[in-house]
DNA sequence: ATTATTGCTTGCAAATTGAAAGTAATTATA
DNA sequence: TATAATTACTTTCAATTTGCAAGCAATAAT
């Protein structure tokens, strides 16, 4: 999967390669959900067919924004994990959910609204830099 | 083009609507470019199809990003303008930039690097500030 | 009156997505 | 230790989406 950009614009080439339905969701669910296998991926809520979430996840790591490994001692499991070019990507998603929080609810009444949603509201800076945080000590821990 | 959403987490839903390879390109046509016509659309960089054009404004009407008009006295040329809920969007976009600004210069080296992404680096929500002001402006001079 | 412009739509081929089933390599269990 | 279950995929094929090219109707300019 040879990554092809439209032109030069920052905005526009972002966009060629996290415009799409599954990237950000895949990312989303390894920074906010702690979702790390592919089994993992596949059960999630939002129900990735497995051929689409293999193809991502080889993509994700061809454009370096997550490493597979393994945990020693386990030959079976792959973990797929953010690099910093990933965990670089917590501001967008966190403005994404922001946005959803303050003009999604007319058009989707049942987006969730719970404590997490208020401490967003709160302080977005403080929240992206909890959920980085959080990342990197379970980085450590594997 | 109705639409649906995969589940009430809000991540997902924004992508729901904004997860695609055009949206948020047009978007920042209009913001940036000042792009406001068909036309304009249709003669950009990016060099979209008419009728993805087409699907895709119909589709941010319906949800209420942009709205679609006319200059008084013109019954020809359309305007498509942003929203509350459209400009709204502008910190994503900056966002967006800011990651290719500092994690995709690797993988596409042409990424342009001018004074105003100096001025994205230097102060990001003045830079975002600036934005909304002067679409604002366009807005309250059309 | 004629030509050009704007804003589309239509038709069709190509690419992408998605559901379902299948496979191969581990790992757990009887 | 044989058997079953789990994990990580791949394959097949149908359905949807994308994209190119051409066409068309209404308005505006010459």
């Amino acid at each position: 999967m040879r990554q092809d950009f439209r032109c030069d614009c920052p905005f526009t080439s972002a966009l060629d390669i996290l415009g799409d339905k599954w990237i950000l969701v895949i990312i989303k669910q390894m920074l906010i959900e702690g979702k790390e296998t592919f089994k993992d991926f596949a059960e999630s809520e939002e129900a990735i067919a497995t051929n689409i979430l293999s193809a991502k996840l080889k993509f994700l790591e061809e454009v370096g924004i997550i490493i597979k490994t393994k945990r020693p001692g386990n030959k079976k499991t792959n973990l797929y994990l953010l690099t910093e070019k990933g965990l670089a990507l917590t501001p967008i998603l966190v403005e994404l959910a922001t946005w959803s929080d303050s003009h999604l609810r007319d058009l989707h009444p049942t987006i969730v609204n719970g404590e997490s949603m208020e401490s967003l509201r709160n302080d977005k800076t403080a929240f992206a830099k909890a959920l980085d945080k959080k990342y990197r000590e379970k980085l450590a821990g594997n």
